[in-house]
DNA sequence: CAGTATCCTATCGGATACTG
DNA sequence: CAGTATCCGATAGGATACTG
C-alpha cells in the first residue's frame, strides 16, 4: 500500500508513470533485462531506435535512478549500461507488458495509428 | 511463444507496444479495470487529462479493439466505455505497471523531466 | 452529456554531420 | 566507440470555444 495514486495529476506516481510508460523506455529496460550492455550493443539490439533517442532515453532513465552508466577500461574504451536495483524491480512489470505485446500483436485490429 | 519481437522495428509487436505503452493509455485502461465507466466519469477519475486527449486515447484504444463504446438509452443519454476481452487481458500488465509506479514513486531521484 | 474544432506551443524523433 | 549538435517535419497535448 502506498500513498501514491496514478489517477492524480500532481502525484509523484503520475510523474513516475510518465517516465517509464513510453515505448523506448520499455524496450530499453527490457533490453537490459538479461544483463549489462554497451551502448552499441543496445543500439544494435533495439531495431529502429536512433542514437539520439537511445541517448535521450538512457539519460532519462539515469536521472530516474533506473540505469547506471559505467565507463569501461577496455581498449577501445566502451560504456556499459546496467539496471540499478530499482531498474531491476521495474524489469518485471516491463517484461509482462512487452510479452503481452508480443503475444497479442495479431489480435489488434488495424493498429495503424491513422 | 509468439513469432513477434518488440526489438524488431517493423514487427507488429512494436506497433502494439506503441499503442499501449504511453501514460494515457495505461491510465485509461487501468481506470476501466473495475468495470465500465461513462465518458464523464472517466474524465473525472483521471486527473489532468483534457477532453481532447481522453477522446483521442479512447478512439485509439477502440481502433486497437481494446475498448468498446456503447450509447446508453438513459436520460440524459450517456456513453459507456468498457474493456473488451483483449482489453481485459491487457489490464493485468497495465495494473502491474501502474502499481509499480505507485510503490516506487518515492525512490526516483529528480524525476522532473528537465 | 459527450464530444468536435481550432489554435498554439512543446516535445518527439529521424537525418545528417561532427567530435574526443 | 559513444556520443553531441543542428535542422526539420510530425505528433502530443493544453486552452478555449462551440455543438447536438
Amino acid at each position: 500500500m502506498s500513498d501514491f495514486d496514478v489517477f492524480l495529476a500532481d502525484c509523484p506516481a503520475r510523474t513516475t508513470l510518465n517516465l517509464v510508460a513510453d515505448t523506448w523506455s520499455v524496450v530499453v529496460v527490457f533490453g537490459l533485462g538479461r544483463g549489462p550492455l554497451r551502448y552499441g550493443e543496445l543500439h544494435e539490439r533495439i531495431g529502429g531506435i536512433s542514437k539520439k533517442m537511445l541517448t535521450q532515453t538512457l539519460r532519462k532513465l539515469e536521472r530516474g535512478n533506473l540505469v547506471t552508466r559505467r565507463t569501461l577500461a577496455t581498449a577501445p574504451a566502451g560504456v556499459e549500461y546496467r539496471l540499478t536495483d530499482l531498474g531491476q524491480s521495474l524489469l518485471e512489470p516491463v517484461s509482462v507488458l512487452a510479452r503481452w505485446a508480443e503475444e497479442h500483436a495479431d489480435e489488434l485490429a488495424g493498429d495503424d495509428g491513422s
